[in-house]
DNA sequence: GTGGTCTAGACCACC
DNA sequence: GTGGTCTAGACCACG
């Protein structure tokens, strides 16, 4: 017979855990209130993963609130 | 600082592990040569997944040359 | 002399100039609430864009609150 | 339905647009062989553009070997 | 060297 | 044939 036992099912995609990534430090205090996350490169090179991939992540956070972009300047945690 | 552990990578996709563990269990003698393979929609819902995954896996090892299809039958390991 | 008239300046980019035309659509009642707009693929088509800016587009409406995607199905203005 | 009308396609970025008049103001005899030509900080009053952008604009004549720049000095139409 | 945008493909799961 | 995700580059404006 054939094995019925689970399937390994797929994670969360690689941006959503670049994103929970970033939230758990941003939450411990790693990047506190107008600190200057990684930039979009080093995430790349931190992961593995292509620069439309880090951006995701980084735009989910954006749009949950928790962090803005300065363009020509970098990613960072919003203030207040 | 952020982790910098490497991402869950995404497994073989469920179309694949499945293929794969009918591989095996035509292998181990499970279905010999002309017997029947469960069908389509007993591998969906001994898996939980969707019809054409289950579909893809079995086209998988007909393209292999492993199976065939008698439509309106079902699935059966080539003989010969 | 050069000419120190003022340059042309830069539009707005392609996928917000999509997600405006998108919206005035529906605001006009091109596609009623739950009706399906045109795929991902037919916007690409209709515009001359590549796949990723014809979804920043919907993603943008999306992220409005218009409209919600389903999966294997399309892209539909949202109801109530 | 939607406006399928064409988008409005980027023009020249503005540094291409700034080296273009000031290859015409050249060619046109505004600057003659030697003369210097406005000063970075001057195009970027001008046409309100940050420096690396008009920056951009001298070098691309630089490089079409129009112009030379004169460090501490300015940028120069070539002699001979 | 930063973010903003875009291209032109790809594989996947599901309908 | 649909949306969800990813790759591996590219050009741009700005600091």
């Amino acid at each position: 017979m054939i094995d019925p036992g689970p399937l390994e099912r797929p994670k969360d995609p690689p941006w959503r855990q670049i994103a929970d990534r970033l939230r758990d430090a941003i939450a411990k205090g790693a990047y506190p209130s107008g600190a200057k996350l990684p930039s979009e490169k080093t995430l790349c090179e931190t992961y593995g993963v292509a620069r439309m991939t880090a951006r995701r992540a980084l735009e989910n956070l954006r749009d949950d609130g928790v962090i803005e972009s300065r363009p020509g300047i970098g990613w960072f945690v919003r203030e207040g």
